[in-house]
DNA sequence: AGCACGATTAACT
DNA sequence: GTTAATCGTGCTC
């Protein structure tokens, strides 16, 4: 059987495209040999140093070198003192650009995911890109680990295929401070 | 060395 | 609707 897990060559293309057709794909988690998997339902795409949202708009440092990086990798980061964030690499080696993976419905390791999200109600268990980390144990020693293979123990499978009629377009949240045009773009995606 | 801020969340009123 | 929690990062001095 061939391998489901999604190649390089799927992350080596454009950031909006990527962040569209990761929609429907499984994120798995391998924990001891015990899957923690969930299917993607929201990502946002962040798209080189123009872009004023995208940390890689301070240009190439210690935090964003990933970003810069071959595609197909994990670039995790620490925001609010609290929070670790899950993104994709995209694009050439040497352009900076990530999809941003926001939600996941939970698929496998019902019972993990519970035990460490159980004070919420099951709907908020992974609705949110540092709930998601949270519920998966993701955190800095992800960064920079590559997503097509299984030797890391979190890497992405080619799941569901989504219709554009279930999809819904929109601003990406949390920008209070960006600038427009950046505020505004409507590269948000979101599995109905 | 110090500072302002953040691709958020949970718990409030 | 508002806000505290909490610290790595990048920038200024």
């Amino acid at each position: 059987m061939p391998s489901k897990i999604l190649p390089v060559p799927f992350y080596n293309r454009p950031t909006l495209t990527v962040a569209r057709e990761l929609l429907g794909a499984t994120l798995v988690r391998e924990e001891q040999g015990v899957r923690i998997a969930g299917m993607i339902v929201e990502t946002e795409a962040y798209i080189g140093e123009s872009d004023l949202a995208c940390h890689a708009k301070a240009g190439k440092t210690p935090r964003t070198e990933v970003m810069y990086g071959s595609p197909g990798r994990a670039y995790v980061y620490f925001t609010y003192g609290m929070h670790w964030m899950l993104n994709v690499v995209t694009e050439m080696d040497g352009f900076p650009a990530a999809v941003l993976i926001r939600a996941i419905r939970p698929v496998e390791g019902i019972a993990i995911i519970a035990a460490r999200r159980g004070k919420q109600p099951p709907a908020k268990w992974t609705d949110g890109p540092a709930k998601l980390a949270q519920a998966l144990a993701i955190d800095k020693s992800f960064n920079g680990v590559d997503l097509y293979n299984r030797n890391n123990g979190l890497w992405i499978e080619k799941g569901k295929t989504i219709t554009d009629e279930s999809v819904t377009i929109g601003p990406r949240v949390g920008l209070y401070t960006v600038p427009e045009p950046w505020k505004s773009k409507p590269w948000r995606f979101i599995e109905k």
